[in-house]
RNA sequence: GGGCGUUUAGCUCAGCUGGUUCAGAGCAUCUGCCUUACAAGCAGAGGGUCGGCGGUUCGAAUCCGUCAACGCCCACCA
């Protein structure tokens, strides 16, 4: 068979998905084993991927695959996620290009739309996964909107509601006038922003029945003009003064303490408002004046509550101004911002503005509109409840976080928790099972019909119907259904005692991103704990963020993200998967640069051809070389310590390291030297027990290799013999070569033995020699690595290595250990330039053996440190003595 | 304003509780090679006073203190 020198992974990557999947390779079933589970990160359904989901899922893949060739029943589940605000931000975009506006519709008419958009876009991404080699059940994939997750997600509301955690309310939330519903604190975004702050005049109402009076004291600012006495307030919103209730100084703060007890008048509403003291206010700030706007800024509306202010809600829904503010009805919160400082400072009523760097907040999930804090109703979940059960866990590393660093992050929210606001004023996602009486009041129940039989029981009103029942509008916040993930994909809400979530969970390994780790990775445990009682996963590995070279953000707008299935087509799914793995150390953020994509397909390419190598050959019934012989006990031994060391790095999420040492292993120790070594000469067979072998530790090669490059390992698995129907690379064990033994002496010499050719070649290099020129070795007094012998001698190109008492003149020499060896070149030989090369390597040694001197002459050294350690020293003192009693014969006799 | 993390070769990173022959890897670089598996390759080579300063110790890249730069998270100074 004739093979291209290059491996072309278009040829064979949909071919084995392919096989894969019909042979239902990644499908799982509850057995006997002991399962490996992962439950994918859903992306959103309309998402397209993106470098953050390649890094993502090609880690779980590798674990997947990995757990699957340990011999486990491994399961991983995949699905996406409804992305409430997201999908309907997106659905609302769609309409409105079409003309229609979202106002227009009917609830059902515009969720018609929203399931025509999630059936034309959801599942591009699960395609996607599988050009990158996903080995997910396919068979199981979910979605948190289909008809289990939902049921689900209403089941755990009504629990939690009667279980007294669900409760709903006026609070002060974050509404986003652009999507029009409430956010969690955790979808805020504050971004810094250069503004302004400006000081306005509020002058004193009430100086007629109650005069001013000033005392004089050290510290009091009083401002006064032709109009009267005025405190001046700093502000950044001045658009709110409509909102204000009150104003409020520290009582200590000597500059204000004349506006004590008088009523102040707002600037332009002319709304006279009291000062109220409260030692909230920070002296220093702007003038220790504070307005304060109840309906408008969180602090403001604790203000409120503790001194009972009239709450006056300035703004719509939609950030214009409503009929309460007086003024400018009906305009934009900014346009307003920005005619009310034109207003204020012709009415005079503006006393300066400053240059202000504060911190707006914006919407996760658009990132332009400014976030409003706003009073509304909303349904809230109580949380100290669920942080209490979930921070010990992994606290004391029950629930282990690779890096551990993100356990500070974790327990700082936790030990801060505030309610989570669940409901959103949106369509797109699973609406809340509160139905409202005719009467008022409401019930929580999974279904109207068991609605009607609470309402009827709650009012009395036996004659109560599903028509007079008025289900609540809002749907429920997107990690409200995210949160059971691990639980629902199993049915373990609905279902608790199934077989499948008694297998299953709780599962091994979740992969995300730190940044989803209040939204999802800590609600995940919160729920666990509540609804198993049990952790949802053993360890999170936090992915870093991918970053493009210059270490920055890859976003759509900068234009610098690379389009992954253009990646895959370039450089071949596995070519793309190693490079991204060989660039993310966990924890750590990703500088991307395509190129190192080149050097996974260039691993792609080494694989490719070593396989060609072994096609080349004829194999005949003879004698086995002895060289061949030590080859392939040396690289059974090799392949052993490497398979142990990748289990080792793996077992701690070492990913990179686990590849890169499977690389070497490959790339140096199997390619560069062992077939080197039983490469037979041009034209001649090979016998037949190398070649046998040979193939055995190449199927082995690419058993260890088939987690992170899952494609050309199956091709070739596959080419390598003839295998029956239904056989996979994916379903072989490597736990043999896990535990395989190492011979580590025969390691050891073989280092010794690669170290001489390298420095035979050395010297051809620096003398000009051609490679297939015969050489001559001399070992002085002894040769410890004469076993290895016929292995130097084809490697090196020797015709014999000679044992001689002294070395002979014209040799260059160099040492292995404390074993010296000379390389005869007749003629060749530059006493000058080898006398040279020789003296610095005796200034050397003698500068070290000063050193070692040192340590062992200090009588501290002797006396405190371990034995071992002075043993140690002692032997590199008793090498280095002999090293350079060695060299110094070798100089003198050069010299003479 | 708090908290965390990072700083080791040109780049990206290892280096665990201080001591296994003067600090390692991959990539990049340099030199020589089209040697019939692979130029997406082969062979060889060079390259770092471990961010600065101070301390502990017989001994520090490794522990402590301090300073600096960068990054991340959290926080109600309008």
């Amino acid at each position: 068979m004739e093979l291209a020198s290059k491996y072309n992974p278009a040829d064979v990557e949909g071919k084995w998905y392919k096989y894969w999947e019909d042979g239902k390779f990644f499908h799982s079933e509850p057995d006997g084993r002991e399962p490996y589970t992962i439950v994918i990160p859903p992306p959103n359904v309309t998402g397209v991927l993106h470098m953050g989901h390649m890094l993502n899922n090609t880690i779980q893949d590798i674990l997947v695959r990995r757990a699957r060739m340990m011999g486990k029943n491994a399961l991983w589940v995949p699905g996406t996620d409804h992305a409430s605000i997201a999908t309907e931000a997106k659905v609302v975009g769609k309409l409105a290009a079409q003309g229609i506006k979202k106002t227009d519709l009917t609830r059902e008419e515009f969720l018609k739309h929203a399931w025509e958009w999630k059936e034309e876009h959801g599942g591009i991404i699960l395609k996607q996964l599988r050009r990158l080699g996903c080995s997910c059940d396919w068979d199981r994939t979910a979605f948190t909107m289909d008809d289990l997750r939902s049921e689900s997600v209403i089941k755990v509301f009504v629990d939690l509601y009667n279980k007294g955690l669900i409760y709903r309310g006026v609070r002060m939330v974050n509404w986003d006038p652009k999507a029009q519903t409430a956010l969690s604190d955790e979808e805020v975004v504050y971004k810094e922003e250069h503004s302004k702050l400006y000081y306005l005049k509020y002058y004193v109402a009430d100086a007629a029945e109650n005069p001013v009076k000033t005392t004089g004291a050290e510290g009091e600012v009083v401002h006064k003009d032709a109009k009267g006495y005025y405190a001046v307030v700093a502000t950044t919103r001045p658009e709110t003064i409509m909102g204000d209730t009150a104003m409020c100084i520290n009582p200590a703060d000597p500059k204000n303490g004349w506006l004590k007890g008088h009523k102040v008048i707002v600037p332009l509403v002319n709304r006279v408002i009291p000062v109220i003291e409260d030692d909230y206010v920070d002296i220093e700030f702007g003038t220790g004046c504070l307005k304060v706007t109840p309906a408008h800024d969180v602090n403001d509306y604790m203000l409120g509550e503790k001194y009972n202010l009239e709450t006056i809600d300035i703004f719509n829904d939609n950030g214009t101004l409503s009929e309460k503010a007086g003024l400018y009805v009906g305009m934009d919160r900014f346009a307003v911002k920005k005619q009310i400082a034109v207003d204020l400072d012709g009415a005079g009523l503006l006393e300066k503005m400053e240059d202000y760097t504060n911190k707006v907040g914006y919407s996760e999930r658009n990132p332009d509109t400014v976030i409003e804090p706003k009073l509304s109703m909303q349904w809230f979940l109580k949380m100290q409840h669920f942080a209490d059960m979930a921070l010990p866990p992994v606290m004391n590393d029950e629930l282990k976080f690779y890096p551990p660093k993100y356990k500070n992050t974790y327990r700082n929210w936790l030990e801060n928790i505030k309610d989570w606001c669940i409901s959103r004023q949106l369509w797109w996602g699973h609406r809340i099972p509160a139905y409202f009486m005719p009467k008022g009041g409401f019930v929580v129940a999974e279904t109207i019909e068991k609605a009607v039989g609470l309402a009827r029981a709650k009012s009395g009103d036996a004659s109560l119907t599903a028509a007079d029942l008025r289900q609540d509008e809002d749907v429920l916040d997107t990690w409200f259904s995210s949160w059971l993930w691990p639980i629902s994909l199993f049915d373990g809400i609905n279902n608790p005692d199934n077989k499948e979530i008694n297998y299953y969970y709780p599962t091994n390994d979740l992969v995300t991103g730190p940044d989803i780790i209040f939204f999802w990775v800590a609600r995940m445990i919160m729920s666990g704990y509540e609804y198993r009682k049990d952790m949802p996963f053993k360890n999170v590995y936090f992915t870093g963020i991918v970053r493009d070279k210059l270490g920055r953000k890859m976003s759509k707008s900068l234009g610098n993200s690379p389009d992954p299935i253009g990646l895959i087509e370039k450089y071949g799914a596995d070519g793309v998967r190693m490079g991204l793995m060989l660039s993310a150390p966990a924890g750590n953020d990703i500088p991307f640069d395509e190129a190192i994509c080149e050097q996974g397909r260039n691993f792609n390419n080494k694989i490719w051809n070593a396989f060609r190598l072994t096609q080349t050959w004829t194999v005949a019934d003879i004698e086995q070389p002895e060289s061949s012989k030590l080859a392939v006990d040396w690289f059974r031994s090799k392949l052993s310590s490497t398979a142990a060391e990748m289990d080792d790095l793996m077992s701690k999420y070492r990913i990179s390291e686990a590849l890169m040492a499977v690389y070497k292993l490959f790339w140096d120790e199997f390619a560069s030297w062992y077939l080197e070594i039983i490469k037979p000469v041009y034209g001649q067979p090979i016998d037949s027990k190398t070649y046998n072998a040979t193939l055995e530790l190449f199927e082995e090669l690419l058993m260890l290799l088939h987690p992170f490059m899952p494609f050309i390992t199956e091709e070739l698995w596959q080419a390598v013999r003839e295998r029956k129907a239904g056989e996979s690379i994916m379903n072989q064990s490597i736990v043999d070569l896990v535990k395989g033994k190492a011979d580590e002496a025969l390691l050891a010499q073989f280092e010794d033995a690669k170290q001489v050719v390298t420095e035979v070649r050395s010297v051809r290099k620096a003398k000009n020699i051609g490679p297939r020129e015969p050489l001559t070795v001399e070992a002085v007094g002894a040769n410890p690595l004469a076993s290895l012998s016929s292995v130097i001698l084809k490697m090196a190109g020797l015709e014999e290595i000679v044992v001689v008492e002294a070395k002979s003149e014209g040799t260059a020499a160099f040492m292995v250990g404390t074993q010296e060896y000379a390389v005869r070149l007749g003629g060749l030989i530059d006493v000058e330039a080898e006398v040279k090369k020789m003296e610095a390597e005796l200034e050397h040694l003698e500068g070290f053996l000063k050193g070692v001197n040192a340590k062992l002459s200090n009588e501290n050294f002797v006396a405190h440190a371990p034995a071992a350690v002075v043993e140690n020293e002692r032997k590199k003192q008793a090498d280095a003595t002999q090293k350079i009693a060695t060299l110094k014969e070798s100089i003198a006799a050069l010299r003479k």
